[in-house]
DNA sequence: ATACGTTTCAAACAGATGTTTGAAAATAAG
DNA sequence: CTTATTTTCAAACATCTGTTTGAAACGTAT
């Protein structure tokens, strides 16, 4: 009789607990790092059994690799690449080099902005750099699935400015010092709060460290 | 009777299986990261027994400590500091725009080598980036000991490139985003790696890197 | 209503971890 | 040599970890 007047029912119980474990990852992981979050913290912070995370994902590594997944899905709709997907690659050769700068800046500013201000705080973002820079299966998996475009775009843009080949050695440098500034600066956010003397990147913060990323060529 | 004859002797066995301690830890950590070297692990590759951390320094992490502290001297005597020890603060301001950049982009090279081509390996390098970008106490204890004097020096270079205050936040922001670039390229080797398309840094790859880093000011 | 597959849950399990213990060995001092 | 102190070592300990198990609760279709 209960079909889908019942508001539960939209999708199944199952699928509820799987979210509220990838919730739960993205916020344990994020805070303390995937080693030091038990599964029994996981399961206590999505309300739900020990015995759940093995009867979904196969185990601890199994949630882990579906949390990456659904960051890298939600990186590529609403992180630094919503930012460059209103970017036409075959319209950029048209622009004048001012504009071409304009538009990288830009893309920094918005891609660093997004990072420190997403939906489940900076947490969100840190947590997947780290995956991304410890090395292993998930760095390229990340890198294949989300990474490599962006940086095939970025470098199209670095390359028109530079009148040099995206594919060139050089190119691919200057891209990569580009996305090192704004990584690094997530990354090592403790240190570099340290450094600038700040709480945060909250407020007025994270536009005024855009204004200074490296991005000019001349 | 044996004093200072026999040779095992100019240094107590204590010492001895300190030092050898600290730096299995500084393999081992550098290579699987503090959570994932056990204590049998460390044993193992000094060569002693399983007690001998505890005994020696109070546990795993009075080990840790000692790690960091030991490469936070290491890192002034032979790293980053190295290349910047030569450089005297006080004649900065008598140097022309375009010494002061040469010499930046010298100090950002020698220091990226240094990092590199260290005698424990990159390994030695990542591992304190890694203690220094996970925050904490060690986080804290790092910028004290080593960061800050090298950053404010590197300040005072940028500061005057720009003609700009050291201390203004202006400075503070160009010049971390300058040590984002080199120090990112470290921590995230295994991404960065995928990007370039290369195995390694080896070679003159560093000094490729070197030669565009951003550090123009006009 | 009954039977069936799915999902939850409490309990127990097996393994690894860091630490402690107490005796043996090595070194230093008297 | 004898004694006292420091250092090593093997074994056991206590705790935490991810995982498994089997039964109970739930929902669904016959």
């Amino acid at each position: 009789m209960v079909k889908q007047t019942d508001e539960k029912q939209v999708e199944g119980r199952a699928e509820q607990t799987r979210q509220a474990l990838i919730e739960a990852a993205i916020k344990l992981f994020g805070n303390k790092g995937y080693d030091h979050t038990s599964v029994r913290d996981l399961v206590k912070e999505a309300g739900t059994n020990l015995a759940a995370i093995n009867y979904h994902f196969g185990g601890k590594e199994g949630l882990r690799q579906a949390t990456i997944e659904f960051l890298a899905q939600d990186f590529k709709n609403h992180g630094p690449g919503q930012a460059m997907a209103a970017i036409d690659p075959a319209n950029i050769h048209s622009l004048s080099k001012d504009e071409a700068r304009q538009i990288l800046r830009q893309v920094m500013k918005s891609a660093f902005m997004q990072a420190n201000q997403r939906k489940f705080g900076d947490k969100h973002a840190r947590y997947v750099l780290r995956e991304l820079v410890q090395g292993g299966e998930l760095t390229e998996y990340f890198f294949d699935k989300v990474f490599s475009k962006q940086f095939a775009l970025l470098r199209v843009l670095v390359a028109h400015l530079t009148d040099d080949d995206p594919e060139s050695e050089t190119t691919r440098v200057r891209s990569i010092l580009i996305v090192a500034q704004s990584a690094f600066l997530n990354l090592a956010q403790p240190l570099v709060l340290l450094a600038l003397d700040w709480e945060d990147f909250s407020g007025d913060k994270a536009d005024i460290i855009g204004e200074h990323f490296w991005v000019n060529h001349e």
